[in-house]
DNA sequence: CTGAAAGCGCTTACAG
DNA sequence: CTGAAAGCGCTTACAG
């Protein structure tokens, strides 16, 4: 009878409800020292502890937020900030965060946020404090936005940003995910040169991202390296979009000595030079070997495949929400770290595949 | 002084905290009248409301959601349920989610799924149990999910699915958003037949997908509308990805008598024919026109530009919010709604722009 | 290294 | 239509 009431409608959330009192009845200790255990704070004995997990795995027993949050006075979330990056690198990102996250008894929140706001620092503190977020992780532009990043400082708030580490940012102590995109930029610039192509035009990314002046650096260095001088013709400003790719590409390939391979410092904008590339009938590779950054989906859907480099995002954000999580517990070492990148060659470019 | 010890490092969170005793105080009334304001609760007297109203916008009043929660036994949170969708689809159904949700003083939440897994439904209400999530709204092609459906419904779990609804919603009182695919794919079909092509071939999407079927449905009656017969030659199954696009119409541009346009059902198929169209060396349109569904990014992207159909998936994610929240509330009227589609025509077929 | 007491800010259940 | 009391399940601050 008793399962036959259990299973009726709207009871089902009835079935079972472990609370902290449980636990630490079942462990033979007090609440407090399963709320230590919990949330992995120090000062408990290891026999202790692994007491109170083996109790608490045994009963199914989950942490009820809303009462850690109001007793903490905080919302045990990490909030997960952007301004309108492409769709891949967003659900992979936060799909890393999300699951590191989640193994650490924390959630995660998004919050868009619009760059150019000039309120923006307040509007994201106020949020902060509304919401009690615990920390925040930044990703492109606004890991790159200097009066944010102060702010975020200067009120204490504990977070992370995924782009290159800036200059400022090692006297005040911040926490950067990253790939050495001068170092990538280099190489893929140095790779295009072995396929035999000296006349490389370059299409700078947003000006105020830290990773489109680290790859311009490292396709600047490349050409050093070997001994070739910088065509200023041959560099074009865009913005990481498919329209800027377009235009860009119009006017290098309008040249009257058009380049022979173009690096565009992102997918989206390389795919925007094939699309002119095809517009004038011109083929890729033999005509004008096309590279991208990033490995987007994108990149493997148009063609010619893109040649480009992959960045391990969806790495980047579960080391961002872990990073963060230590430095909100105080726990541990939490260092800037530089993620592997890889070069991916396909059939936009000359060279062996 | 004061504002000396406020701006110090950590304490701004400490620069103001209003809580609902003082809404109360500064409207003149008990707490709990402020409680049934905040949530929308009815019978409260309109004068009463709007004393309450503007007491909480005088003094910035945001209600904590912890105290919420744990007084309430639920979160104010939705999930967004959803397993492996495209990117831009995610993103654009989430921002919409987002923003509807926040605007009702309810959090939003992520959760990835496997459709495959046979333990899915369990998974799922062990998960709303532990977090008390107050509702959910199901993506493709979980939408589409039977057993994880039936499990909702008898656990007394409201719900909103982004699908066309299933028969058998219908006595469930299940709601549903959606766009009508089935005249959407007609009256694509019926837009290629007027542009003089009358051998059309399809792709099918993956079968477990509601909206799948009723694009196919909608194909098969433009041509029965226009006296054509179907030929089983020319009907390909798909799985909603560029590789199975790739694969169909490697297919389909083999045969004898190839088709003169491609309608894929959905835009990474249709960059799948794309692909095997240049490899080939076929002009799109004027060998072959190639059609998809979705209006992704990737649309405007690939060349040529893809004449595809756009669904407001962002206005269909708001208003799935909006209908859950309707719902958990017991309040209002909700009810299944179907959004506009709208054909856009670009560069990948050959009628008038 | 561990625990007993107080309290976080709301909603529920009830009363009127 | 409105309100007074109790309590949700944790963490904090303190004690030892």
């Amino acid at each position: 009878m008793a399962e036959t009431v259990l299973r009726a409608y709207g009871d089902w959330a009835n079935v079972t409800k472990v609370i902290i009192d449980d636990v630490a009845a079942e462990a033979g200790v007090s609440i407090k020292t399963v709320s230590r255990v919990m949330n992995r704070e120090p000062n408990v004995r290891p026999a202790t502890r692994q007491k109170v997990e083996e109790a608490a795995k045994r009963l199914g027993y989950r942490p009820n937020a809303s009462a850690r949050g109001l007793a903490g006075n905080r919302s045990y979330l990490i909030a997960l900030l952007y301004d309108s990056p492409s769709a891949a690198y967003l659900t992979n990102l936060q799909s890393g965060v999300l699951a590191a996250t989640q193994a650490e008894n924390y959630g995660m929140v998004l919050q868009p946020c619009q760059y150019d706001d000039p309120h923006l620092a307040d509007k994201i503190l106020t949020t902060i404090r509304d919401a009690r977020l615990d920390g925040v992780v930044l990703t492109p532009p606004l890991s790159d936005h200097r009066g944010l990043i102060d702010s975020l400082v200067d009120a204490g708030i504990p977070h992370v940003i995924v782009s290159p580490p800036a200059t400022y940012m090692e006297t005040s102590g911040g926490l950067c995910v990253y790939v050495d995109d001068k170092a990538a930029a280099q190489e893929m610039t140095a790779y295009i040169l072995g396929t035999g192509l000296t006349r490389i035009a370059f299409i700078k990314g947003t000006p105020t991202h830290g990773a489109a002046l680290q790859r311009f650096d490292g396709y600047k260095d490349a050409l050093k390296a070997a001994g070739l001088d910088l065509d200023p013709e041959l560099v074009k400003q865009g913005y990481f979009d498919f329209e800027s790719g377009v235009k860009a590409a119009e006017e290098l390939l309008a040249l009257p000595q058009p380049p022979s391979a173009i690096f565009a410092s992102n997918d989206e904008m390389a795919a925007g030079v094939l699309h002119v590339a095809h517009e004038r009938g011109l083929k890729v590779p033999d005509d004008v070997s096309v590279v991208g950054f990033d490995d987007t989906p994108l990149s493997r859907q148009i063609w010619p495949a893109l040649t480009t480099v992959r960045q391990p995002i969806r790495q980047m954000g579960g080391c961002a929400a872990r990073m963060l999580i230590s430095r909100i517990r105080q726990s541990g070492d939490a260092a800037s770290t530089a993620l592997p990148y890889e070069l991916v060659i396909r059939h936009s470019t000359g060279g062996p595949k």
